[in-house]
DNA sequence: TTTTGCACTCTCTATGTGAGAGTGCTAACT
DNA sequence: AGTTAGCACTCTCACATAGAGAGTGCAAAA
């Protein structure tokens, strides 16, 4: 096989790829070599058709239909045939402006999943910020009635939880504005895992003390962290946007692919994969590995800031989707959440 | 028409609609005559069906297919015809155990939402306690950098919203507290709309004084509760559940439906509807008023807690749901979710 | 009032048919 | 060699047709 007919299989290759992108049925040769351009006949092009199928890069649905993509042949297409388009500056722009005028962190992410899957046309998704390397800002208690007292634990600058704690016995304002005190100057600045160990140690010293208040001090703040979720949570916007693509409409298969939705577990197992990725990273149809996805491509990119990975964002949908303009909406969108979540510092 | 023919078209329909609630097939005359066990030949049952279409109580798919109940035919089963079952013992015991557990006001809400949908394997829907009638316990600032200042709301004893306030100048402590506990004397134990009111007359007067430090504690104070939203709001689950019904498995009915879950308007308006209602509440088909809903049930509930009604809870399935295990598991979510809220205190 | 008998209607499932699209293969052409 | 033309073949799709089955409505009989 010399390197000119590969050459030539191709260019073949991609555009029937983005021909099936654009009209989502099966290309024939006829078809295929009219648009190509090349002056060939369609008996030549059905040679290098079979031949790609040969490799695994096409499939007939049938006899008689002409070809499709295999997952392989996207990904051989998106690798190394693919010719993204630089978004319009107007665009970028508008993306900017919607960004610019969220307050809030929430929202902001809410924000992001749904410019996703509103430009897109697919679903957008957006991973909530891990919680695993938040550092402990500060605590606060105050008393909320008799046996419960509110614990306010500020992380990583940016973000508020709050727990209700029940307690044995009512303490004074003055009494949990010290044991507040005494765990700041303990915790603050500390990873959250290790301020539950730091919390364990000094219970143990403080009971040797005898110090009473120090160990209810420290309770307290062990059943406020013991309520720490692991935060696995993602946001999702625009499932319905999947229930018009056709190779996707069997009610069966939306009820599992909604399902996972639903479950999360394995849609967070795919998203960690990508924490660790350094740009836009995809998963096209059988690759991930799941099999609710099998029809389906998922284009994802991690988000960052103050230098720091939070998470991982992207979008879901049908194999045959636009990756030319989903690959740099995505990366455009986490650029500005990292930027966006920047500011909001 | 003599009654006795009344009561026993009534009785035909009633095992009508109750046969089509279980096969979910259109019933036929020899179906139903066989059925109802009374002695009656498919002719007579004819006849009485036909007089039943004509008052708009069943309807006809098409010339040869059996009948099935209209809305307005459903709606005079459930009001005189249906025998509510009353539930096992030892199921409400598994419901009431399952509440038990669960501490987080947040979490048995949603337990109450998957319950209901694991239960009556339709979607289950759970109102978000309103926040019009809440009153304002305490409110507290703390600093968080230099230009931001935390601030906490707890509201109605058992609920806390943070928000995050940019503030011209940096403020210690001290200052933060005292501009508190001015707020606190002024407004706790206030509605939360009288909250702002107050705040309003209240910044008059001060700025008259020229008292700089309480119009800052104020003008904080009315950026937080800016912020805060009507928290129009519900939980939903077990939307898949809802594929699985043949009458709804039109993917395009389903994408509407969905449409407008995500949409939230149509809905909460409805379930608003049930929060001045003092028990079980069934909305049939075109009842509701909203297309999408032509061919759902609701059934809702209104849930309470300390005497007050916080707000509904329910369920969404097709017309063609089992009305009599529906509603006193409903009725028995709602009960329960209140007591836990109470419990929760 | 109820039932019987009967013609009629409508759906559903098979079945068949022809057109259209596309393929694979072979043989001819460059 | 690579390319092309020709051709038989396959498969789907749309459409028509037919019969079975279910159920109806109506008129006449019980």
């Amino acid at each position: 096989m010399n390197p000119e007919l590969h050459d030539r299989a191709q260019y073949l290759l991609k555009t029937l790829v983005e021909r099936y992108i654009r009209e989502g049925q099966p290309v024939g040769s006829r078809a295929l070599a009219r648009e190509s351009g090349l002056d060939l006949s369609p008996a030549t092009v059905r040679n290098v058709m079979a031949d790609l199928e040969d490799m695994g890069l096409l499939r007939s649905p049938h006899t008689s239909a002409g070809r499709v993509p295999t997952a392989r042949g996207y990904r051989l297409f998106v690798d190394t045939l693919l010719k993204i388009e630089p978004l319009e500056m107007t665009q970028v722009k508008d993306l900017e402006h919607r960004f610019s005028r969220v307050q809030n962190s929430a929202t902001l992410l809410e924000t992001a999943s749904s410019l996703l899957s509103n430009i897109t046309h697919l679903a957008g998704i957006v991973m909530l910020p891990r919680q695993d390397h938040a550092t402990l800002r500060q605590v606060e208690y105050l008393p909320l009635s008799e046996h419960q007292v509110l614990a306010i634990l500020v992380v990583n600058d940016r973000e508020v939880q709050n727990r209700i704690i029940r307690t044995e016995r009512q303490y004074t304002a003055s009494e949990l504005e010290r044991a507040a005190n005494y765990i700041n100057s303990l915790c603050a600045g500390k990873d959250l895992y290790l301020v539950r160990e730091t919390l364990l140690e000094e219970l143990k010293s403080a009971r040797e003390q005898m110090n009473m208040m120090m160990v209810a001090a420290i309770e307290m703040a062990d059943k406020a962290f013991e309520q720490c979720p692991p935060s696995d949570d993602f946001l999702l916007a625009g499932q319905t946007n999947l229930m018009e693509y056709g190779e996707l409409s069997d009610v069966e298969k939306l009820r599992q692919l909604f399902e996972a939705f639903n479950q999360k577990r394995d849609i967070l197992h795919l998203l960690d994969q990508s924490l660790k990725a350094s740009g836009v990273q995809i998963f096209i149809g059988e690759e991930s590995g799941y099999e609710v996805l099998d029809d389906c491509s998922v284009v994802t990119s991690p988000y960052e800031a103050e230098g720091e990975v939070l998470g991982v964002l992207g979008v879901i949908g049908p194999t045959r989707m636009a990756y030319d303009r989903v690959i740099p909406i995505v990366d455009l969108t986490a650029r500005l959440l990292g930027a966006a979540l920047n500011k909001q510092h």
